[in-house]
DNA sequence: AGTTTGAGTGAACGTATGTTCACTCAAATC
DNA sequence: GATTTGAGTGAACATACGTTCACTCAAACT
C-alpha cells in the first residue's frame, strides 16, 4: 500500500507546483484512508508519511500538523456533501418522489465518496476539537440551506423561521444517521435496500408530521 | 489528577477482593474521563495507568488489553442508559406530557452520567470494531424494547411490526441525536432549553407523522 | 503457624512517536 | 549560465508505547 513519492514513470516532466500538489493529494488519500479504520486522533505523522513514501519531515512542507490536516480533509469533504445537496436539489422538488429520489442520491453519493461521508461522521463525534467544531459548524449551515429551500417550497402558506429550523435540523439528522447506517452495513444488497425503504418512510413520516403541524411558537 | 492506589487513609482493613474492586473501579474511571477527551482508540495503557496511580504492568492484572476495558465500558455506559429508559416508562404514558417529560428525564441523565453517554455517543462511530458492534447491538435492543412499548400503547389500533420498527429507529435516533446536542452545547442555560424545547418539537412532530401515517407494507 | 495466592512493583526490551537540524539537488528565477 | 528556492532526505533527540519477566509482601487459606 505504501507507495514511493516518484514521478509518474510515463508522461513529461513535471512542473515544481504540479510535483507538491501531487504529494499533498496523496497525503490528504493516505490519510483519509487511515483515519477510515480508526480515526483522526488516533493518527500519527509518521504512519501517514510511511503509507504516502515520504520521509516524515516531509510531511510538515504541506501541514503544521495532524490536526491542521484534518481541516483540510473537513474542507474537502464538505466539497462532496454539498456536490450531493446540488444533486438532490436538482430535481423538482413539487414531484411527489422527491423522498425517494433524495434517499437514493444520497446513497449513491455516500457509496461514491464513501471516505468522504465516513470521515463526517466519524470525526464529528470524535475528532480533535477543531475538526469536531468545523464539521457541527458545516452541518448547520446546510441546516439553514434546507430551511430556506423548504421555505420557498410552502411559501403559499408560510412556516414561521423557528419550525423551520426545527424540521430541518430533525431531517438534517435523520439523514445523517441514514448515512452511518448505509457505512455500517455489511456489504449485502438486501440489507441495504432494507435501510433504503426504512429511511424513506421515516423521512414520509416526518413529512407528514410537519404538514399535519400546528406550531406552539 | 494522577492519584497513588492506596488504602484510604481512615476505615477499617481493605478485604483483598474490595481492593481489587476499587482499583478497577478507579481504571474505569480514569478512562472514562480519559477517552471523553479523545477516544477509546487514542488510549493508551500507560496513559490510563498514570492516572489511576499503578504501574502499567497491574493494568493487566484487570484487563487484557484498552479493548477488553472498553467492552466492559460499554456494559456499564448502558446500565446508565437503561436506567434512563426505566425512569422515562415509570411514567403514565396515557398523559398528553409524555414527550415533555421524556426529554426532560432524558437531559437530566445525560447531565448526571454524562461521561456514560459521552461514551456511547462518541465510541459508536470511532470505538474499536468490536466496541462499535457492542453498542450498535445495545442500541437495537432498545429500539426493540421501544416498539413493544409502542405497540401496547397502540393496541386498539394495531400497527404493523414494520411501522413500528421504523418509528423506533426514527424516534431511537432522534434522541440519540438530542443527547449528542445536550453534551456539545455550551453549558449556558439558555442555549440548553433552546434544544430541550427543538427535541420536544420534533418529538411531537415525529408523532404527530406517525399518528397521520398509511403504511404502505 | 506455615503455605499459597495474587495485586501491585520496577527494570528492561524493542519499537513508535513528534520535532530539530543540516543536507541535497532539480526546478524556477535572474 | 549562475543563483535562489524549496520539496524531500536522513540522522539524531527525547519521550512514549505495549509487553516480558522476576520480584514483593500482605491477605487468604490450610
Amino acid at each position: 500500500m505504501a507507495q514511493p513519492m516518484q514521478r509518474p514513470l510515463a508522461g513529461r516532466p513535471e512542473s515544481r507546483g504540479e510535483r507538491k500538489e501531487r504529494t499533498r493529494r496523496a497525503i490528504l488519500d493516505a490519510a483519509l484512508a487511515l483515519a477510515g479504520e480508526t480515526s483522526l486522533v488516533a493518527l500519527s505523522l509518521r504512519q501517514v508519511a510511511k503509507e504516502v513514501g515520504i520521509v516524515p519531515t516531509a510531511f510538515y512542507r504541506h501541514f503544521d500538523s495532524i490536526e491542521a490536516l484534518g481541516m483540510a480533509l473537513v474542507d474537502e469533504s464538505f466539497v462532496s456533501l454539498r456536490a450531493m445537496l446540488r444533486d438532490i436539489r436538482r430535481g423538482d422538488p413539487a414531484f411527489s418522489d422527491v423522498v425517494d429520489r433524495s434517499i437514493t442520491i444520497l446513497v449513491d453519493h455516500v457509496h461514491q465518496q464513501r471516505s468522504h461521508f465516513l470521515f463526517i461522521a466519524r470525526e464529528r463525534a470524535a475528532g480533535p476539537p477543531a475538526v469536531r467544531d468545523a464539521i457541527h459548524h458545516e452541518i448547520e449551515l446546510c441546516e439553514r440551506e434546507l430551511a430556506t429551500d423548504l421555505a420557498r417550497l410552502t411559501a403559499t402558506a408560510p412556516w414561521s423561521a423557528e419550525d423551520l429550523r426545527i424540521l430541518s435540523n430533525l431531517i438534517v439528522m435523520a439523514m445523517v444517521a441514514t448515512a452511518e447506517s448505509i457505512m455500517n452495513a455489511p456489504p449485502r444488497p438486501d440489507a441495504e435496500k432494507a435501510i433504503i425503504e426504512t429511511a424513506r418512510a421515516q423521512l414520509r413520516m416526518v413529512l407528514v408530521g410537519a404538514l399535519n403541524w400546528q406550531s406552539r411558537t
